[in-house]
DNA sequence: TATCCATGTGTACAAGTGTTCACTAATGTG
DNA sequence: CACATTAGTGAACACTTGTACACATGGATA
C-alpha cells in the first residue's frame, strides 16, 4: 500500500482547502464541488476529508476565516501606504487590485459565497465586509478627513465603499489575469466610483 | 405507460425552467443543479429536458432572457410611479423591493449568477444590468435633473445606482420574506445610498 | 518502553448522475 | 386522409457520489 505521509499536522487539511480554492480558481462554483473531486484534487483519499471537515459547508466555514487573514494583510498594506491623502482612494483601490490578482481564488471564492448555497459562509462573508468597513470607518475618522459626519453617516459611507469595491471583484474576477488593459479599465472606474461617493459624503448633511 | 401530456407546446420547457428557479427559492446555487434533479422536480422524464435544452448552461441562458424581462417590467412600473421628483428615489426603491420579493427566485439567480459558474449566464447577466443603467441614464436625462453631468459621468453614475442596488439583492434575499422590520432597514439604508451618490453627483465635477 | 490517539489508507455499497436509444402519441402540413 | 415532425416515455449504460467500516502507522504521552 501507498506510504502515510503524515508530515506536518494539519497539511492535509491545508491541502484540502487549497484545492477546493484551486478548483474555484479554475472556474468551478464552489457549490457544485464534492467531496470526491476535492480530495483527489488534493491527492488524498476520499475518507481523509473527514477527519478534517464534517462536509463541504465545514471547509467553506474555515476558509472564511483564512479569507479574513488575507483581508487583514491587505488592510495592513493600504494603511501602511497612504503616502499623501490626496492620492488615498487610487492608491487603495490599486493595492485593492494587486491583491485580488495575487489573491484570485481567495476573491473568487468570496464573490460566489456572498449569494452561495451555505447561508454559515454567507453570513461569515457578510461578517467580514462589515469589519472591513468599520476598520474602514476608523482609520477615515482618525486622518480627519470627514468630521463633519454623523458616526452613522460615515459607518453608511463606508458600507457603500466596500460594497462597491466587492462588485468591482466580480468584474475584474471574469477577466484573464493578463488583460492589462481591461483592468486598467475597471481600477479607473473604481476610482471615479469611490470618488463620487466621497464627494456625496463631503456634502452629506444627515436627514436625521 | 403513463398519458402523454403534452398540451401547450412548449409547456414542458417552461415547467423545466421553473422548477430549476423553484429549487433556486428553496435555497439551492445554481451551479449544483443536476438534470435530473430539475427533471424530477418539473415532474417530467430526465430525457425530456434534451428536447429544450442542451444542458443546464442553456437552461441559464433562456432563464437570464426572462429575468431581461422581468427587469422591464419593474422598469415600466417605476416609470409610471414618478410621481415627484423629489420622491424619486425613495420610490424606485421601494417598487424594486417589492418586485425583488415578488419575483424572488428570478433575483436570486441573478444574484447567483454574477459570480456563478457559467461565463456566458454571468455575461449576460452583466448585460442585463448595464442595459438596465443605460435606461436609468436615459431616464435621468430626461428629466433634466442631471444637466451638469457629461454623458459618460452620468452613466457612470447609473452604472453605481444600479451595483448598489444589485448588492442590496443578496441583503434582501438572504432574509425570510416576511421579516418586515429588516427589510424595511434595508430599503431605508438603501435609498440612503442612492441619495449619497446623487448628492456626490450634484457636486461632481468632471476630472476631464 | 508501552500505550493511545489522531490521522492516514483501502474496500465496499447503495444511490444518484448524464446521456443514448428505440418507441409512441399528438400536432401541424400537404 | 396520409405523413413528417415534434415532444413525450421507459429502460439501460457506465460512472460518480457520499459515507461507513476496519485497519495501519507515526508521534506524543505516561
Amino acid at each position: 500500500m501507498a506510504e502515510k505521509q503524515r508530515r506536518k499536522p494539519g497539511e492535509t487539511r491545508e491541502k484540502l482547502m487549497s484545492a477546493a480554492l484551486t478548483l474555484v480558481g479554475k472556474g468551478r462554483h464552489f457549490a457544485s464541488l464534492g467531496i470526491r473531486e476535492v480530495t483527489r484534487q488534493a491527492g488524498v483519499v476520499p475518507t481523509s476529508f473527514y477527519r478534517h471537515f464534517r462536509n463541504m459547508d465545514d471547509l467553506g466555514l474555515q476558509l472564511v476565516d483564512e479569507l479574513g487573514l488575507v483581508l487583514r494583510r491587505m488592510m495592513r498594506e493600504a494603511r501602511a501606504n497612504v503616502s499623501q491623502a490626496d492620492k488615498l482612494i487610487e492608491e487603495s483601490v490599486a493595492i485593492f487590485i494587486s491583491h485580488a490578482q495575487a489573491n484570485r481564488s481567495f476573491f473568487l471564492f468570496m464573490a460566489q459565497g456572498l449569494a452561495g448555497e451555505s447561508r454559515a459562509v454567507q453570513e461569515g462573508i457578510r461578517s467580514e465586509m462589515r469589519f472591513f468597513a468599520s476598520e474602514l470607518a476608523n482609520d477615515l475618522r482618525r486622518l480627519r478627513l470627514v468630521d463633519h459626519l454623523t458616526d452613522q453617516d460615515l459607518d453608511m459611507t463606508c458600507d457603500l465603499v466596500v460594497r462597491s469595491v466587492a462588485f468591482s471583484l466580480t468584474d475584474l474576477l471574469g477577466l484573464s489575469a493578463d488583460d492589462d488593459y481591461q483592468i486598467e479599465q475597471i481600477r479607473k472606474r473604481t476610482t471615479r466610483f469611490l470618488q463620487l461617493i466621497f464627494v456625496g459624503a463631503a456634502h452629506w448633511q444627515s436627514t436625521g
